[in-house]
DNA sequence: GGCCCGATACTCT
DNA sequence: GAGTATCGGGCCC
């Protein structure tokens, strides 16, 4: 059986918003070691350009940002509340700051491996950001990461999202005190399953 | 189920 | 020196 096609540099070349709508459905994998551990794009986040004061490139082009003004279709991973790292892919033209932040993934392939790391009944192995990143073994040295290249250990196959499955539009979590209207931009997506019980908000 | 809080280190002011 | 795109444990319903 064929393994399907990997999102090429083209897709991620769009408007983040676009880029991180289509994103749900599609299947995050990482080799680690050879073997595969992925699972189905759940939420995803967009943070677009220095205006968006939501955005880490909102003060300028700086050591950590620079990523996100590179090419499209690389990771930009950060650290963050002294103990996360967060898993990001690079959007838009090169030049323009810009990146959608992956929150959830649906565990897929390699489950033993993500409850070793993760200790966790499998509902709870990849439901946040933080979590996804320690489950795969995501960390610094993926920053930059070319999920477009020929011999990436990180990458995303085109899956097309599950019949029945609809989308929640929402805005982002977890920004403090960033002044409107970037606070209620809806920039949060998630997908839920035609049979999905979630009842939050 | 929910809320509160501490951990922890990196980035920019 | 302050703020942070979070998590998990402890506590109280």
């Amino acid at each position: 059986m064929p393994s399907p096609a990997r999102l090429p540099r083209s897709f991620f070349s769009r408007p983040t918003v676009a880029v991180a709508r289509e994103l749900l459905g599609q299947r995050l994998v990482r080799l680690d070691r050879g073997r595969r551990l992925s699972g189905l794009i759940l939420e995803t986040e967009a943070y677009v350009g220095e205006d968006d004061l939501a955005c880490h490139a909102r003060s300028g082009r700086t050591a950590r940002t620079e990523v996100m003004y590179g090419l499209p279709g690389r990771a930009y991973v950060y650290f963050t509340y002294g103990l996360h790292w967060m898993l990001n892919v690079v959007a838009e033209r090169e030049g323009f700051p810009a990146a959608v932040l992956l929150r959830a993934i649906q565990p897929c392939e390699g489950l033993d491996t993500m409850r070793r790391r993760r200790g966790q009944p499998p509902e709870r192995l990849t439901d946040g950001p933080a979590k996804l990143t320690q489950a795969l073994g995501i960390d610094r040295d993926f920053n930059g990461h070319d999920l477009c290249a020929e011999d990436a250990r990180l990458f995303i196959e085109m899956m097309g999202a599950p019949p029945g499955s609809r989308v929640l539009v929402d805005r982002r979590v977890g920004l403090g005190r960033t002044p409107e209207p970037w606070l209620s931009k809806p920039w949060n997506f998630r997908l839920l399953h035609p049979n999905s019980h979630e009842l939050s908000e």
